[in-house]
DNA sequence: CTGTTAGCGCCTTCAG
DNA sequence: CTGAAGGCGCTAACAG
């Protein structure tokens, strides 16, 4: 009288002549089943084609082995790469992933949290420091690890494993700036949401002891919106000598409004990317930006995860280093 | 003696002087509860942060709310789009969705749809027909909703929403034919394992009446493949006049190739992507591609598995259709 | 090495 | 409109 077409253990117990906890323990690859047994009943749940009930496994454990992750959106290699990496790590511990896309809204990831937390869940990745402070609360009382990836903060909710927004401007606009360039232009999200972007202008602005102008997108496709304000910013009378650009898309774009706009990069203007995409490498001149170490980051988050929740490690704050990728369209000016 | 810090059902019940049920009633919106009752439990449950357990949930009513996506990769708009489609759409309707990426590797899927129906899902979404036997097998016997997005076939598993590769390879074959170029040639998949590509090339050779000269980069991110590729094609003494490319991202790296081999596109060379990504916008010429129904497709697959699972439709087989975007890196021969 | 007992939190079913 | 009983499949804890 089964409801479900599933084998259970009790199936397979009953089949072998023997009890659940003994197939249990089989199945699990826990000490206290005779090789015979254990290979008797491996075989068995093989051929009964056996799937074990993970909700019930997490009742009776108390917890799950589903980690939640949280990025602002998949349209970016960025992510992708932070996810690749952690998203391996934590399939070799064992663990499913459940990723969800916050469109960069507070409200969804809020919704999201909830939902998430109702599965119980291993761990908690969550994209940045803008949480709701109600969420933030929440997580600290959490008794389960939270991660926060990507930025980076002294005071994290629990482990973070990122990089010094500021600083990788500051270093990036330093660089620069030591080329000569004077009139530095930042094209800034699209959005209006990333507050990372934010903190890396203004970390430019202070290489340069100035206020760069900025443009700020509508919205759209990253590209699109390069080419759109790199219009702007040329249409403008600044007359920028160099354009610093949000992400290494955006950049693109901006290089083709400069290309349009009848003027050639590096000899009439300069142009920089952030994170060092391989998309950088087939553009028609190599693009200088900074290279973001994401896909370490996701591992290293992911590991630190695993570990707070096996109670090896303490709290984790990471900041890691970028690394500066001189291109070709910027140049020592006069 | 509460084994968990997380509010139950029953803590809610006795605080509130009534049974579980009513309490379980009430948070679910379901008839049987007085309005003054559910009031005031609906009150409490938020003041205590009250959670469902859905493992717990699941098992009680035997299927979650879950579905499982797979995907070969995040690195491509492509999946993105259909993924963004099918994930709002599931979100709308309260299921949480468990991707993973197969990197176009069948063992990956394989394991994943194992630990994935562990979960007891409510269905599951494969990318393409290319499943390894047993597991069609398995999933034409499983009683969950199983759809086949991006491909389609008239015999898919369950349910399939797709676009017709070989279709789409001819059309766009016939319309670059009819512009009178006589020498195509064509860049395929970085890891050869991509048989929807495979397809559009014989819809290809179809139109053109003739095998294409074709191109396998070996591996590696997509720009850098269309630029080797499209290298390796130029340097051979085959002298294509147009370069038929995987992808967008191909055809950007192939445009590459040429404007370092000194030939002008379209003057010299015509070169065609595939899918019309917003990236083709802003490529230094327009991209003449194929634009594939991305976004839409992700919408139907997840509202067709929707409707499959509650019991309204029936099996779904569609076909959407693709739109040729004519641009400017092709012209009229002769 | 093996089995028994009890319970995870929720929901279905049936009785009031 | 409300409640009591029982079970989903699994595993911890405790016997033998």
């Amino acid at each position: 009288m089964k409801r479900s077409s599933h084998t259970r253990i009790v199936d397979l117990a009953r089949e072998a002549g023997v009890s659940a906890m003994t197939v249990s323990r089989a199945l699990r690859g826990i000490d206290g089943v005779s090789d015979a047994k254990r290979a008797e009943i491996l075989a068995l749940a093989k051929e009964r084609k056996y799937l074990p009930d993970l909700s019930a496994r997490s009742m009776a454990v108390a917890n799950s082995e589903l980690v939640g992750i949280s990025v602002p959106t998949l349209f970016n290699d960025v992510f992708a790469d932070i996810l690749s990496g952690m998203r391996g790590t934590f399939r070799n511990a064992g663990f499913s992933s459940l990723v969800e896309t916050t469109e960069y809204d507070m409200a969804v990831e809020n919704e999201w949290i909830e939902r998430l937390l109702s599965w119980r869940p291993a761990g908690l990745v969550l994209t940045g420091f803008d949480h709701d402070p109600r969420i933030r609360e929440r997580l600290l009382q959490a008794t389960i690890p939270v991660v926060e990836v990507w930025d980076w903060r002294p005071d994290p909710i629990d482990i973070c494993v990122g990089i010094d927004h500021y600083e990788a401007g500051r270093q990036l606009g330093a660089y620069v700036r030591d080329l000569g360039y004077r009139r530095p232009a930042f094209i800034g999200a699209p959005f209006g949401r990333d507050t990372r972007a934010e903190r890396r202008l203004n970390g430019l602005c202070a290489a340069f002891e100035m206020e760069l102008a900025v443009s700020r997108p509508a919205e759209g496709n990253a590209f699109e919106a390069g080419l759109a304000a790199g219009r702007a910013l040329l249409s403008a009378d600044l007359s920028p000598d160099v354009i610093f650009c949000l992400n290494d898309h955006i950049a693109f774009g901006a290089l083709s409004a400069c290309t349009l706009a009848g003027l050639a990069v590096p000899d009439d203007i300069g142009v920089v990317g952030f994170n060092g995409l391989p998309l950088a490498s087939v553009l028609p001149v190599a693009l200088t930006t900074m290279k973001t170490p994401r896909r370490d980051m996701g591992i290293m988050a992911a590991r630190a995860l695993l570990a707070r929740r096996n109670g090896i490690s303490d709290r984790v704050v990471r900041c890691l280093e970028c690394v500066l990728v001189p291109g070709a369209t910027t140049r020592p000016q006069r």
